[in-house]
RNA sequence: GGAGCGGGACAGGUGGCUGCUCCCUGUUAAUACAGGGGGAGGAAAGUCCGAGCUCCGCAGGGCAAGGUGGUCGCUAACGGCGACUGGGGGUGACCCUAAGGAAAGUGCCACAGAAAAUAGACCGCCUGACGGUGUUGUCAGGUAAGGGUGAAACGGCGAGGUAAGAGCUCACCGCUCCGGCGGUGACGUCGGAGGCACGGCAAACCCCACCUGGAGCAAGAUCGAAUAGGGGGACGUAAAGGGGAGUAAUCCUCUUGAUAGAGUGGCCCGCUCAAUGUCCCCGGGUCAGAUCGCUAGAGCCGUAUGGCAACAUCCGGUCGAGAGAAAUGGUCGCCACUGGAAGUUACCGGAACAGAACUCGGCUUAUGGCCCACUCCAGCA
RNA sequence: GCGGGAGUAGCGCAGUGGUAGCGUAGGAGCUUCCCAAGCUCUUGGUCGCGGGUUCGAAUCCCGUCUCCCGCU
């Protein structure tokens, strides 16, 4: 990378496991009823990128379960991520949002955004 | 109509808009973009078996360990499938069956009961002797028919026979042995003889027959970057010994003693290794590096032939996912199915079990409605 | 992907073919001025579930479910 004529993608995944544990470690949290989620401020190029993983625990259900849930987490965010660009995001959905629709799931996600960037700007250590 | 039994195919369809991944074509230095095409299952599941493939290795002979167990076939193979036999269950369609050996040996059979396996005799029955004279007691002997216990009592039932009884004798049944016939065979059937001997448990140890080298695609192969191309120690030709059974592992016993090179992933024989060896300790073991393995195969569909069938063969057609923290989606309509519901419309819902990870053959489990054949019961004609 | 283990009373465990037990907890009583401790009595079980072998299964065999652990 370093070539700026190159914009990356402007949506992406977490994989590597050291930066989901420091978004884990240092970034803010968010309970609501749909889901835990964790967000923290990055500063990959372009400035306006958002990063994101959606872990499922086994307990949440069968494979069929788990992987509906990640389609449809993933489809919001493709879809309204660009209004809160900048973050490096953590989502662990919760046993509840088992047959919501994805429109349901974007409110949440929304929901979820402005509780944590609402209620100020202190870090956790 | 109800209940049941066996089998088969399927796993909602279709159209917008918009994503993901792989392949092909085109443009392009590359990134990228455009067009076209493919994109979960009958169980993908559990991981219970069997194979292919790969590496380690050499697998040769045995011991041990594990597995399988009616017969004949099918299959690459199997603990799978088919047909048949024996046994069991059901009124029936049909279903279940680890179903070799108990005279090779060892072990177990609680409680109850006299006795639980070299038979034996509690209550009884019968005969004789003695005491007593009504009813019986003791001793000696003969019995195993009857009683009672038990899951199971040393053939069953009937007749003859007898003091009472007894395969003691006879008929039938069972059992064992012999022979004939049918069948590839398991086995069936017929005849004769014996005169009852041989209780059950082997999903108890075991015996017999057959099978099994170990690990697994995170197997393994190639390439790159970075780091290191290391340090220390042990082993040094092979080693416990004697006696008995055995080729040996192994078992029994005595003594010394604290060790015996490594591999053959339990052990012995055998085999391999002479230092560029083997083992141990410290250090390192990172970039979730890239590519291949990676999907055309014991493949699927159809016809014909052989076979009761499982299945096999010929011919023709066909290509149907290949990701990498892991794609195969999201959303909005319409039409079918179905519930609220008792009639149409409108409205609100529901729509099973479940997600590929090297690939096949099975088994098992989960699960939705549909179709076909058959059985039993009830009603009507 | 591969391998191992467990499931028995509310809890922790024993029981390897023959009436399912121990500790603790619960209940009642005794003791004490009262409590604790102690003593006596007592309640409580589909032995995870479904089949099979056996006269008889928690135990043996097969299938299945749940939980835990290990290797790479």
């Amino acid at each position: 990378m370093g070539c700026l004529l190159v914009p990356a993608r402007s949506i992406s995944r977490l994989v590597r496991k050291i930066e989901v544990d420091a978004v884990f470690r240092t970034g803010r949290k968010a309970v609501t009823g749909a889901m835990v989620l964790f967000l923290l401020k990055n500063n990959v190029q372009p400035a306006a990128a958002v990063r994101y993983a959606i872990r499922v625990p086994k307990k949440y259900g069968t494979a069929v379960e788990r992987n509906r849930v990640k389609r449809i987490f993933r489809e919001a965010i493709s879809l309204y991520g660009k209004s809160w660009m900048g973050y490096d995001m953590v989502v662990f959905p919760r046993p509840q949002v088992k047959g919501a629709k994805m429109q349901d799931i974007a409110a949440y996600l929304q929901e979820a955004f402005s509780g944590v960037t609402g209620r100020g700007t202190q870090e956790r250590s």
